[in-house]
DNA sequence: ATAATCCCCATCAGTTTAGTAGGATAATCC
DNA sequence: GGATTATCCTACTAAACTGATGGGGATTAT
């Protein structure tokens, strides 16, 4: 029941992009350093980041990465699913919890962590990087 | 974001037991089948939470698990906590996620996590093996 | 040219997860 | 008291995941 820090990073890194949204393009260096990633490890990040069109950047000198999108545009529950998959609370790895099994299914439990799901769900999905700037 | 299936299979034992609690005690045999839970690996489970106080166990023939307390007194949170730890859902990994960088730290994303960290754990907390029968 | 910067993949060590195995111990039944 | 049934408890393992690191190649600005 945590991030991955992929996607800690990933947010850090659009927030800090989003704050220096005027300033043109900014190197992973730049990110790396004010907000205390590895580089090479945010360099990934910002490459998948990128692949899924929430950045747009430029090579050489003064290159760098910049939003490819409005930040409030941007919902923090895209960015999670990015890089940890579904953010339902309870993606279940036994298939007989959602499923119903021939005599009983757990109806009452599935329907607290669906709660929580929808809740997780529906906050994360309304809240933009523009939100949290 | 998930639980783990040791939480899971722990809460669909307990479930069970709360259901059965009349009959006096339960075989591991005889949860695995009813919840298709590998035997062995329920066993660990059942051994977990009885060490936890959660069960008490009696052996040899006609022995097997009950409750130890009442369903109404065994919250959700307990059970996953035993097993999963926390269940923050952004017990960060980086650590200037919540404590301060020098210049600037995320209060906004981090304010939140908190949120959803507070809603999981209310309903977690609140919510009982007596709830969900 | 050259320096800066992104692009992209391969690899790796450590941890976690889910599950298996096997034997010790204790209670019950005959 | 012996057979049976069950819990108790430790150790192990294969696979996946996580958080990186490393190395080069491609591209662009000066």
């Amino acid at each position: 029941m945590k991030l991955t820090s992929r996607s800690e990073y990933a947010l850090l890194a659009l927030v800090c992009l989003a704050r220096h949204n005027a300033d043109g393009y900014v190197s992973a260096e730049t990110i790396a350093l004010a907000q205390k990633i590895p580089l090479k490890f945010l360099e990934q990040i910002l490459f998948a980041l990128k692949r899924a069109k929430y950045l747009r950047s430029s090579k050489g000198q003064h290159g760098g990465y910049r939003l490819a999108k409005p930040a409030d545009k941007i919902a923090l529950a895209e960015v999670i699913r990015l890089f940890d998959g579904a953010l339902a609370p309870t993606e279940s790895v036994s298939k007989y919890f959602y499923e119903s099994t021939p005599i009983e299914k757990e109806k009452n439990l599935v329907k607290v962590f669906k709660g929580i799901r929808d809740y997780v769900s529906e906050t994360l999905e309304k809240t933009t990087i523009a939100d949290v700037v």
